[in-house]
DNA sequence: TCGTATGCTAAACATTTGTTCAACCAAGCG
DNA sequence: CGCTTGGTTGAACAAATGTTTAGCATACGA
């Protein structure tokens, strides 16, 4: 403890690192019940370097969750929300499954964190949902926008058809020979997305019979 | 226990049920790592007794996630696709949001399922995906759907959007004063997204200067 | 009535759990 | 060189875990 800078919080070299990391895949995995032990083997340490590190378990987990955390951010800090309307209604979609989507290990912790009601979770939600409405309410003042009777729920439909492939990953995948998150698959989902949330997916009976006289 | 009925597996009287019934709670709130001590405790029995009844702590969690499936499977049975397109289209959130989230419990339960990769887990989604799958199809016959160049997404999107609160419910639930399963909340959203799924969100450019030329 | 199967418990068992502790090693520095 | 400091380990510990066992009560059939 003699010389650290006191920019960050400590050296964040190599072992603790590892631990780190070994314990994001192992709570991932297995949930936040795998043994110290386990994660010590993965990291290729022993037990007692584990809580060295990080005080016991669950500082161990505060520090995976604040990793995690620190990494959605800084991604969310390289979106621009300042994009024509049209291009960011269309763009959404992908940049989406690009910050959420791109590890694995990552995706499956926020999988296991989104469900369960830990802090981490909620500011991932939370986060998610200002991202969306900053989007949403550019569209708006661009006209780029129906009216609806109750807009409150949009910002919640579009997390919802944005992060259902990650959330339902693991049942999804069975239905697929290569993984869901491969680029072309994404690509073709983010079209099938973009497609519904320009116009549905229901024919309505004005659809169906396209007359000039009904607003 | 002199009667019992040879239709079913065995004497499903009291002890046996109570134990599964607080195991299914437990399961949804702490997750399967909670001690069988614990499920002994909500039950008002030993630890022995849930031993004796299930096998092992594996057999428990086989029994609920069976009980948890003969449940849903039963209210599936009642669900009639049979409809006019548009009474189908426009009541499909519904039955769903009634089927899947009736009971607190259950809720959680099938939330914490649904993430991890367990049979029941895949059965449940499968099973729900073939529900979707008959009504999209019948709604197709109907000339109900818009036709699409990706159609392939759309059980999985009806079932995101379906399924999106129930997900992230407790991070949703942050957001409200009353629960979002209260009748009345579950009802403007089952009209959100019905304005979804027939007219999307986005303002198109068709849409926004409605000429006849352009298909 | 006896015998016996069943629901159930309390205590004990072996294992695994998170955590602690004493010691060791390597590196930096006087 | 000696001395300190921090990373690291292996063994140990107390608690919690899933499970077993012996025994108890009760109810039913013979």
């Amino acid at each position: 403890m003699t010389l650290r800078s006191p920019t960050v919080q400590d050296s964040d070299l190599s072992a603790r690192t590892k631990i780190r990391e070994a314990a994001l895949s192992l709570f991932g995995t297995e949930g936040f019940a795998v043994s110290v032990r386990a994660i010590a083997d993965a990291a290729g340490c022993s037990p007692g370097l584990v809580i060295h590190h990080f005080g016991n378990k669950e500082g161990l987990r505060e520090a995976v969750d604040q990793s995690v955390m620190d990494m959605l951010l800084q991604r969310f800090e390289g979106i621009s929300t300042e994009l024509p309307a049209d291009e960011l209604s269309r763009t959404m979609g992908d940049v989406f499954s690009d910050v959420i989507g791109a590890s694995p290990v990552v995706r499956q912790y926020i999988r296991r964190s989104l469900l369960e009601a830990t802090p981490v979770s909620q500011t991932i939600f939370d986060e998610l949902l200002a991202l969306i409405n900053a989007s949403l309410g550019q569209l708006q003042r661009a006209g780029g926008l129906r009216e609806s009777s109750e807009p409150q729920w949009r910002p919640y439909q579009l997390l919802f058809v944005m992060l259902g492939t990650l959330l339902l990953e693991p049942a999804i995948q069975n239905h697929f020979d290569q993984s869901v998150y491969e680029p072309d698959l994404r690509r073709v989902r983010t079209a099938a997305n973009y497609d519904l949330l320009s116009h549905g997916m229901f024919r309505t009976s004005a659809d169906a019979a396209p007359k000039r006289s009904k607003s």
